[in-house]
DNA sequence: TCTGGGGTCCTAGGACCC
DNA sequence: TCTGGGGTCCTAGGACCC
């Protein structure tokens, strides 16, 4: 099977139409090795030597330092399998503080602040910024770059890649050549990169390099003869939503510099908190699965008070070790829902419980727990009274146009059955009978 | 009573990210 | 013997209702 390639989209066309008609500029802003680099920070002595922090239980690598990557370790392998190579060749095992992570990160993002306040957290070491307003008091991006390389360098002693082009995408893919490349010195803005040498870059990077392409869509465009960033640059967006959806055509419009995903300055209210751990040892008795569950739902509990949010209903699961596959496996969840919303961490524990023992199975030794929360959002105003107004007086058409407006700013509401909120909330008002949750994204930029 | 179409509800599961 | 812990979004398909 071969897609069809869209009528005279080739390089030359590519290059007077498609990549840089936008005005908008994107930086990504990443900090190399990040739980490694903190730990250097405090420890100068470990730069240069061969180091990884590991994860809870120390049970595998969650960051490697360049050292250990050069020598072919992959994210998450199991400390036990790599004993012999870090005898071999001195690695330095961390366990993992968290702690120190979330402030660091923190300072971080402070710096960066200083440069515009058009910043979105993406995650612990990751921002997004937009930077077109701020670029003329600088020669040219790049500068702009290596000015803020510096400055979170001199504040925190974190070295960090920046990678600038017209969308997140292409600013992520940037960030990529950057931390790859050592010519780019840590800097890489594919916006003003001329395009022969832009497609160059594109034509050695793996489509599975691409920021939304995982393993699974990786071989799927694989079949199709997509190997490269370049050969999906040139396949029509449309014919990939066909193919693989909304998702995928959202992303090659934004390798296109065609924007889709926005700057999310402020973070969207969380939709769920979890709590879950593995055992060091395997477990049996429910009395032990009881106790992890608890101290889970305790945790998660905590979180949740702290963001001033309840919880309608809460979902516990148990499961056995999916790696030896030899022994007996189980999984199982369930779902309890409250009468009241909640944040009492024994009103969330005993039906945490009842919960567990509806599941539990004996014969079985369970390798993980954990409980998740499902939040209510904060409810904007506006759609609360434009709901009393759609139950009071029908669905006129004026009201279902003010609602789709609403919808549309407010993202994940749902605007059927003249019904606003979120799918929780609605849960909650109504006994877990929920209108169809409808997200807006099938509304994408049109490609000027 | 029969037939039927469209919309809604709900869950599971897959895919991705760090 | 020893294999992380968070999150999000999207889709499909069947039950159900009018």
């Amino acid at each position: 099977m071969v897609l069809p390639v869209v009528e005279g989209l080739n390089k030359m066309t590519l290059t007077s139409a498609a990549v840089t008609d936008s005005n908008q500029l994107f930086a990504l802003v990443d900090v190399n090795n990040f739980y490694v680099s903190c730990e250097r920070v405090f420890a100068p002595k470990l730069e240069g030597v061969p180091m990884v922090v590991l994860s809870n239980n120390d049970g595998c690598a969650v960051a490697r330092s360049a050292e250990v990557k050069a020598l072919g370790v992959k994210m998450a392998t199991p400390w036990f399998k790599m004993r012999e190579l870090a005898k071999e060749h001195g690695i330095v095992a961390y366990s993992s503080n968290y702690t120190l992570y979330g402030d660091m990160s923190d300072r971080v993002v402070k710096v960066l602040r200083k440069f515009t306040p058009q910043l979105e957290v993406y995650s612990i070491d990751e921002n997004f910024l937009r930077i077109e307003s701020i670029l003329k008091a600088y020669p040219d991006a790049s500068t702009l770059g290596k000015t803020m390389r510096q400055e979170v360098k001199d504040a925190t002693g974190l070295p960090v890649c920046v990678g600038i082009g017209a969308s997140k995408t292409l600013a992520k893919l940037a960030n990529h050549l950057a931390k790859k490349y050592p010519q780019f010195d840590g800097v890489c803005d594919v916006a003003s990169m001329p395009k022969e040498e832009l497609y160059q870059w594109m034509s050695e990077t793996p489509a599975g390099e691409v920021w939304g392409i995982g393993r699974q869509l990786a071989k799927k465009l694989k079949i199709l003869s997509i190997n490269t960033v370049f050969d999906l640059l040139q396949v029509s967006p449309q014919t990939m939503r066909q193919q693989f959806g909304v998702v995928m055509e959202r992303l090659c419009y934004e390798l296109r510099g065609v924007s889709c995903l926005k700057l999310e300055e402020v973070a969207p209210a969380k939709q769920q908190i979890i709590a879950s751990r593995s055992f060091g040892k395997l477990v049996t008795g429910l009395e032990e699965l009881a106790e992890a569950v608890a101290t889970h739902t305790a945790r998660a509990a905590e979180k949740l008070r702290t963001q001033n949010s309840v919880t309608g209903a809460l979902n516990i699961f148990i499961e056995t070790n999916p790696h030896k596959q030899h022994e007996p496996q189980y999984a199982q969840s369930i779902t309890i829902a409250l009468e009241n919303p909640s944040d009492n961490t024994l009103t969330l524990t005993d039906a945490a419980i009842e919960g567990l023992k509806q599941i539990y199975q004996s014969g079985f030794r369970y390798k993980k727990s954990g409980v998740i929360l499902n939040l209510l959002s904060d409810k904007p105003t506006a759609q609360q009274s434009l709901f009393d107004d759609v139950q009071t007086r029908g669905k006129s058409a004026d009201l279902m146009k003010a609602l789709d407006s609403i919808n549309s700013r407010f993202g994940n509401a749902v605007i059927r059955s003249g019904a606003t909120g979120t799918k929780q909330e609605w849960q909650m008002r109504s006994g877990n009978r929920s209108p169809n949750y409808t997200t807006r994204w099938d509304e994408l930029p049109v490609a000027r």
